[in-house]
DNA sequence: TATTGCTATATTGTCGACATAATGATGCTT
DNA sequence: AAGCATCATTATGTCGACAATATAGCAATA
């Protein structure tokens, strides 16, 4: 799936995918030096261009710069993983509140309709949902919350750092089977209009999720 | 106060800072366009830096750029003051939560003794408390959470776009008292490491602060 | 008169070169 | 031999110029 609906159109958005990409993906591993000289022959375009998109992957908290000195590829630790998800637990909580309020009532059959497909997938024992579908179902939670900010926030910085974490430290794997029934209570609550519920199951969907990351780390 | 320790170093640093207090304060009118090559003469900078500095604005989410038009900087609304304080309220309350958990025993008496300076201020009658005083709560609570990516989206994101609505939209004013008191009751819940309801305490007084702008608007 | 296409202009995007600060090596001093 | 100062090197920061794109104005046509 693809993320948001970014279309690159200058030379520094499409540089900046592709870096982003290739540090999130582990092409470029984490905490090491990023040269903008380096980088610019490497992806053929002049400097600014590197500088921009090196930019840019800060205001994310992909990158760290240190002024006169360099970027550097922020270094992957578990305090890291833990501060992300009280934050993502946070947002995601919110939107959810909010979805319950905001979302019309044609989204929550889309997304009640999306929550039937993963039903069928799981039965056919298909598992790449965890990567795919868990993703595009918090999406449109957080679509639904119409807050710009929260979505911004979401889109933008916190899912790309989630991401790097899922793959460098090797998470596809289970809770597929109990993911999908927190994922249900949450539908059911929206639909309810229940935004205080739909905000506490959300807030502990995560928390688990977080927690069962965690368990594998250990 | 001084925002943050922002030190700037580099000429694009000083220039970020310059334009987006400039904007902040309103001597740069909100919604209006920002030309670079009139920006570079007005700061007497090359137009790199200026370009560099409406990057990290627009990551801010203080101005919004479109590819081969221009920046310009974000209209004031209400309703983006609302969707402001619902991510303040999540954020915040968060770090209320990992306040009660992460700060130490010298911060949460120092942030009595903020408060007891308060008080004696209210006492004699000065009210700037507003603008400095609650500001500085709210940052050591922040701080108090740990968490660099709380930390950062709220200082160098959120509370600009917060202090920019508060300026332009003037509200200095009252709510001194009341916010004392919810205060109060924040710091007793965190140094009773009460996390559940710190968290709870400080959305309730974001949302107050909120409904309490929101009624001056209408 | 409204609309469409072209052109001129101004603004943004991109580049290569120069200025400046940090880093590591070298040699001197104690 | 260890430590410190100096210098060369390398990378980042800054700049002015050129290229590409959007916008406004004008003219021509239906």
């Amino acid at each position: 799936m693809l993320l948001a609906n970014e279309q690159p159109v200058t030379a520094a958005d499409k540089t900046f995918i592709l870096l982003r990409d290739d540090i999130v993906e582990g092409r470029i591993v984490a905490g090491s030096k990023l040269s903008e000289t380096e980088l610019s022959t490497k992806y053929a375009v002049s400097r600014a261009i590197i500088r921009e998109a090196i930019n840019r992957l800060e205001a994310c908290h992909i990158v760290e710069r240190k002024a006169n000195v360099g970027a550097r590829v922020v270094a992957l630790s578990q305090q890291g993983l833990i501060e992300l998800y009280q934050v993502r637990e946070s947002l995601e909580g919110m939107a959810a509140r909010l979805a319950a309020v905001n979302m019309t009532h044609e989204e929550i059959d889309d997304l009640m309709g999306l929550l039937k497909r993963h039903f069928d997938e799981i039965k056919d024992g298909q598992s790449y949902y965890q990567e795919a579908g868990d993703v595009d179902f918090h999406y449109r939670i957080i679509l639904g919350s119409k807050n710009k900010h929260l979505i911004s926030m979401l889109f933008d910085g916190i899912y790309h750092l989630v991401r790097m974490y899922r793959v460098q430290l090797g998470m596809a794997g289970p809770r597929v089977t109990t993911a999908y029934d927190e994922h249900k209570h949450i539908v059911k609550a929206i639909a309810n209009r229940d935004a205080e519920l739909a905000e506490m199951l959300m807030r502990r969907h995560i928390m688990y999720s977080k927690n069962s990351i965690e368990a594998k780390l250990s």
